[in-house]
This record gives C-alpha cells, sequence and structure tokens, in this order.
DNA sequence: AACAGTTTTAAACGATTGTATTAAACGGAG
DNA sequence: CTCCGTTTAATACAATCGTTTAAAACTGTT
C-alpha cells in the first residue's frame, strides 16, 4: 500500500496537459485491451505498452489494475447510466403527468439505446458495449462486483417501472424477463460487427445494418417478450395443429 | 509436445478402474473450477487439489490444460448437443409427415430445455449450464473455438429451422433473433440459482422456482420475440401520447 | 519372485504476472 | 540558475502460471 493516492491531485498543468494524455492513452488502452482479451488476459505490460507509457504508469496513475478496470467503466458507464436514469425518470414524469401508467416500450428503449449507441460513436467508446458485455458474464469477481456496484440504480429503477408497465405480473416473473432483457442485449453487443459471426448466416450487414436497426431488433424482441402471457406454451406439443397462420 | 498422445488406450485395467476414476475426478473438479472462476483464473494446481490427484496428472491424462477444457465441454456438450438435434429433427420430421412448416414453440424448447434440465441433475453436471453460459462471452480464444466448433451443428439446424418457422422474415433477421434467444438462455443459465442475484429482486425461490418454470419463462419470452412483427416500435416517441393502454 | 507397463510422485523449469523501488528527467516558480 | 514537486524510467521483487522431467510406486502377468 505504499504510495497510496499517489495520483495527481494538484491539477495545475497548464501546457501540454501531458499528465491527463497519458491518463487517457492508459484508460483507451485498457479499454481495447480488456475488451479483446478480457480482465485477467490483458497485463499491465500489454496495457501500457499499447499506451505508450511506462509499466508503472498504471499503479502511478490508478494505484493498481483493479482500479484501473473500475476507471475504465466508470469513465462509460458513468455518463451511460447517468443518461438512462434521466430518461426513466423523465418517462416516469410523463406517465404521471397524463395519470397513466409506464409503457414499457420507451422503457426498454431507454435502458438498451444509449448503451447501443456506444457503438457507432467513431471514438475508442465503440469498443466499450463488448466489454461491458463480456463483463456480466465475467467470472472474476473484481469484475462482477465494480459492474454490480455501478448498474445497481438502474437495476431497481428497470425492475419498478417494468412492474409498474406490466401489471399483474409478479416479481419473480417481473426479475426473470428483466434478466432475460439484459441476456438479449449483452449478446448483441458482444455479436453486433464481431468479425466471427461475420458469414455465419449473415451474409452482408445489409441495407439497413446500422446500430438504429439493431436496437429496433432488440426492443422489437424483448417489447414482445417480456409481453408475453406466462405459461402459454406448456404442454400443447402434440395435439394441436401445427400452425395456425 | 515431448510425451504426445501419453493417455491409455489399452484400456485393461480390471479392478479398481483407477484410471478412469482419476480423468473422472479431474474432469469435475474442473468443470466446478471453471464454473465459478473462468477457464484462465483456474489454475491447473488449483484443479488438482480440488481432484485429490497429483498436478502433473491433467498433462499426464490430457496432454494440457486446453484439451482438458475440450475435455470438459466435450463430456456435457456431446451429449447435450445430440439430443437437441435428435429432438429437433424429430419436430422437423413430424412436420413434414402433416406437410407444415415447422413450428417455432418446440424448436425453442428442444434448443434451450436439454441444457437447463441439466442444472437439476443432481450431480456433477449441474454446474455445466453456467460454465457454458459464461464460455459463451468468455474473451479467450481457445474457449471461444472450442465452443463454437462443438455448437455449430446446433447452430445451423437451429438458423434452418427458425427461418422455416419464420416465413417470410429474412436470414438476417432470423440471426438476429436466434441470436437474441442465446443470450437470454446464456444469461438465465448464470442467474439461476446463483447467490449472488439472491435478494435483487427476487426474494424467494417461489412456489414454483424450479428449472421447468424457468424453462416455460423463457420459452414464453423468446417465443413471443422471435415472432414479434419487426420495426413497429420506430419513430413513436415524441407526438403521440405516452401510453395507449 | 521377477518382469513390463501404467500411474503417481516430488521437484524443477522458464515464462509471465502485478507491484514496488529507486533514480533520472522534466518544468514552472523563486 | 536553483529548487521542488511531478512525471517517467529502468529494474527488481516475490508469486504464480503451465509444463516437463525422472524416479518411485503400483498393477497384473508370467
Amino acid at each position: 500500500m505504499g504510495r497510496q493516492a499517489a495520483a495527481p491531485e494538484s491539477r495545475k498543468l497548464s501546457a501540454g496537459e501531458t499528465a491527463e494524455d497519458a491518463r487517457t492513452h492508459i484508460l483507451d488502452a485498457a479499454e481495447a485491451l480488456f475488451e479483446n482479451e478480457g480482465y485477467r488476459a490483458a497485463s499491465v505490460r500489454a496495457i501500457t505498452a499499447k499506451a505508450g507509457v511506462n509499466l508503472a504508469a498504471i499503479n502511478y496513475y490508478f494505484g493498481n489494475k483493479e482500479a484501473l478496470l473500475e476507471a475504465v467503466c466508470q469513465r462509460r458507464l458513468g455518463p451511460l447510466n447517468e443518461a438512462r436514469l434521466r430518461k426513466l425518470k423523465e418517462i416516469r414524469a410523463g406517465a404521471r403527468r397524463v395519470g397513466r401508467k409506464v409503457e414499457l416500450q420507451p422503457v426498454l428503449r431507454a435502458f438498451m439505446a444509449p448503451a447501443l449507441l456506444l457503438k457507432e460513436s467513431g471514438g475508442s467508446a465503440a469498443g466499450f458495449p463488448a466489454l461491458f458485455g463480456r463483463a456480466l458474464a465475467d467470472p472474476d469477481d473484481t469484475v462482477q462486483r465494480i459492474i454490480f456496484k455501478m448498474m445497481k440504480p438502474v437495476h431497481q429503477l428497470m425492475l419498478e417501472m417494468m412492474g409498474e408497465a406490466l401489471p399483474g405480473v409478479s416479481r419473480e416473473e417481473v426479475f426473470w424477463r428483466y434478466q432475460f432483457v439484459i441476456g438479449a442485449m449483452a449478446r448483441a453487443t458482444r455479436v453486433y460487427k464481431n468479425p466471427r459471426f461475420r458469414g455465419a448466416g449473415l451474409e452482408d450487414p445489409g441495407p439497413e445494418g446500422g446500430v438504429n436497426t439493431l436496437i429496433d431488433r432488440l426492443v422489437s424482441f424483448t417489447l414482445a417478450g417480456a409481453q408475453a402471457a406466462p405459461g402459454m406454451n406448456i404442454k400443447c406439443k402434440k395435439n394441436s395443429a401445427p400452425e395456425s397462420i
């Protein structure tokens, strides 16, 4: 714990802002490597090499590798979750104003769109959704704790508003439908524009292969799924006709 | 590469079957540790210690750690995918027999049920679905290659049959809906019975908290999602009334 | 009992990991 | 210029990684 909090706090750089540059370069390199290799596999040596800084720079600026991961996530997930919460509360306020219950579709869109829109934000942020999609399933406890802490307010509000939008559906049922939404979105962030899936049934990006199309598909899928009547599909495999339409 | 294929091939053990026991103990320990720690983080020392065998046993029986992961996956995913393919072909044959198109609901059930049913198969296999759910998002290339190779036949048949069950839906659209199905299922395998999510909006396991309930929820959600009309939810955010129902 | 093949053991290998240390280079203020 | 706080640099550290080696222990057969 020797040099605790050695990060610069005086902030009186003026000329080249080199310190802020180094931090940013490290964050960018770490984001890219965490996305492609995972948290554990991305070594501090690889990160510092890619960032063009010295090996010790990570410990100097962030303390340790775990704090770096937290900073990487915070940089993107902070504004992203703020946008989500703002939009969700806006939706709820709008519904209150006209004395109606919250509508499910804009809620799902408010949750998913900000994340996927990062994908076409030219800069280095484009890689974060995939990184986050990975992190959701990362076995590392460090990753899980960081993600869970940052997502908790969003999770709570989403569960509350989905519950309101789905009257008569039990809390447990709402919980699971929200999990399915998360799963579908997380999968999308990892598959979209991933060269591994090129040609695996997906020939061209298509005439409308942009992120907006993907968001529409996700919202359409999860909206119908979350509104589905439960238990309709139990034990009707043999006697009924195969299709109706 | 020194001792290539040093695995026992003569198979003339008779008394205690100790060799097969060691292999099985290693597979069980590796399965549990891969599930909880991930492929990279689960060291061969931890695996062999948990299995109660010598450190060198993994290299002796499997060659290296990567081959061990492949064996772990093969042991569960082999029979599992066989069951899936058998059921899917059965469904298709049944549809052909009556001259109709394949129905989507049994297709989704045939894909998801065998995997989730492992969760309540008392033995060590119960941990595999979560392991597989993780592996789907694992950043490690080794993991991805193994999973992709084993899943390819299932993926191909699923895409084909979902395409048949969804006439008029483009191949690209079918591809994405299948990805959403995979994502929802993968998320379910990792959340179900995970102590981390206990109390996060899910108070009790509920009176019907078994795997069958989860499967029904998944099938219900993904069936409605995959059958949803696409693009219905575009551009209706501002001018229309906040809610209609 | 002596042998041959299989399995288990203890020890060590080189490589890589995250972090700590210590000194050198930098840059504006006095 | 000199000084001082900040940043960079090279190097070393202990720990752990997957794998290899060679000898010991065990097995059933002759």
